[in-house]
DNA sequence: ATGCTCGGACCGTCAATTGC
DNA sequence: CAATTGACGGTCCGAGCATC
């Protein structure tokens, strides 16, 4: 409120004070300034989801003629007690350095039913030639001393783009390929090969990272409001509701488009945009991304996952309507146009029987959103020995 | 051209955790 | 106990539609 004025085109952002602190960095990334919220919009726009003011009634409100109704909306105030995972270690010094070569060293112990089948395993992953095996075959995940890890199992993650493995990708058919049910050793996202893992030091804690924390029942139910936060970097915040067919695909129902800053987030490593698309998000326009792919890694679960979609247009409307109803998300659902939704369900509820066994591919055919129709896998290792409650047998 | 809806990107806050 | 950071409870941008 002083000297700016007359900047060519209004923004929200435009404000020059708000500038974030530039750091001395110059060319990272063209950084947009910060918006400015209000703390408590009147009701009218808060309903409409517009910008308020400070003023009873607001600017808006007296546009609009709704002065009369123009109030604060209601807060209410914030829970407490609420339990949190382990924090991400802080900053010591410096060994970045001596942090990677020690995991790169690190004994891996091979664990859970599917390990004894062809790997060695004393042999790091991060080490380990790249045609061996697939992901959730044989040992994969590091697994971290007990002494350094007692009662904090669940002490990193990392996320890694695998962009470059398209190739080999194939697009089933709608309807599916039988193996993608049938045949266990099948993986379509890696043909017969993982991709190199990264050796950066993990700097995200997530203690219930696992979506299998929270598998309590297999059902087609409404999600609850917990999921969100399990899964929220700055680039994806899954939705309060959702009603999708697929229970552990963690990204599943944010922006596939942010798959890669999602990724790049998590792990802190640049992600190399070989072959991907551009970004259909406003903020990311001119960014390079991968829609369909992301491979992570919670605490000892490690997944893979991979969407192809055809395009449907005719299928949008889909979303439209179930935005209508409530503020539920999309699809998987009949009354949402997901013809196969009895097969769906089926292969699902098989999904979850092998997860029970520690590795579980994930296949399953339904309508994304705006993107369209097709084949969500889903692949998963878990290191753990036992879930929140209960064993895994 | 104008208005409305609403998913999800963005924000500010503040208490749970951590490191001392 | 101060610093750090998880995550809650929001605000509101802007694409997509609907209507004029
Ligand atoms: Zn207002
Ligand atoms: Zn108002």
């Amino acid at each position: 409120m002083d000297s700016r004025e007359q900047s060519p085109i209004e923004t929200p952002y435009s404000g020059s004070e708000n500038q974030p602190p530039s750091d001395d960095e110059p060319d990272v990334m063209p950084q947009r300034s910060k918006r400015i919220q209000v703390k408590n919009a009147c009701v009218n726009c808060q309903r409409a989801c517009k910008k308020c003011d400070n003023n009873r009634p607001c600017n808006r409100c007296i546009k609009q003629g709704l002065s009369n109704s123009c109030e604060d909306s209601k807060r209410k105030p914030r829970q407490r007690g609420i339990k949190r995972g382990p924090y991400k270690k802080r900053k010591k010094k410096k060994d970045n350095e001596q942090i990677v070569s020690s995991i790169k060293t690190r004994n891996y112990i091979r664990k859970g039913r599917r390990a004894d089948r062809k790997t060695d395993s004393t042999q790091s992953p991060l080490s380990r030639d790249s045609n061996t095996l697939a992901p959730g075959y044989g040992q994969f995940s590091p697994q971290f001393s007990p002494e350094q890890n007692a009662d904090n199992p669940y002490c990193w993650s990392r996320t890694t783009d695998i962009s470059q493995e398209r190739r080999i990708f194939r697009m089933p058919p709608i309807g599916g390929f039988e193996e993608d049910y049938n045949d266990s050793s099948y993986n379509p996202l890696f043909g017969s090969h993982s991709p190199e893992l990264s050796s950066i030091e993990p700097e995200h804690s997530q203690a219930q990272a696992s979506p299998l924390n929270m598998l309590s029942d297999v059902a087609l139910t409404e999600k609850p409001n917990s999921y969100k936060n399990l899964y929220s970097t700055p680039f994806c915040t899954p939705p309060l509701t959702n009603y999708r067919l697929g229970y552990f695909q963690s990204n599943l129902h944010i922006p596939l488009s942010n798959a890669r800053f999602d990724a790049e987030y998590r792990s802190s490593v640049p992600i190399p945009s070989a072959t991907v698309e551009k970004s259909t998000q406003p903020d990311y326009q001119n960014s390079l991304v991968d829609p369909t792919v992301t491979c992570r890694e919670h605490g000892q679960m490690s997944s893979y996952s991979s969407d192809m979609m055809y395009e449907q247009p005719e299928k949008k409307h889909i979303r439209r309507l179930s935005q209508l109803l409530d503020k539920t998300h999309i699809s998987g659902r009949p009354e949402d146009g997901n013809d196969n939704f009895a097969e769906n369900v089926e292969a699902f509820q098989n999904d979850i029987a092998a997860v029970r066994q520690n590795t579980h591919i994930t296949s399953n055919y339904g309508n994304n959103g705006i993107y369209g129709y097709g084949h969500h896998t889903e692949t998963q290792l878990d290191h753990r020995n036992s879930l929140s409650g209960y064993e895994i047998s």
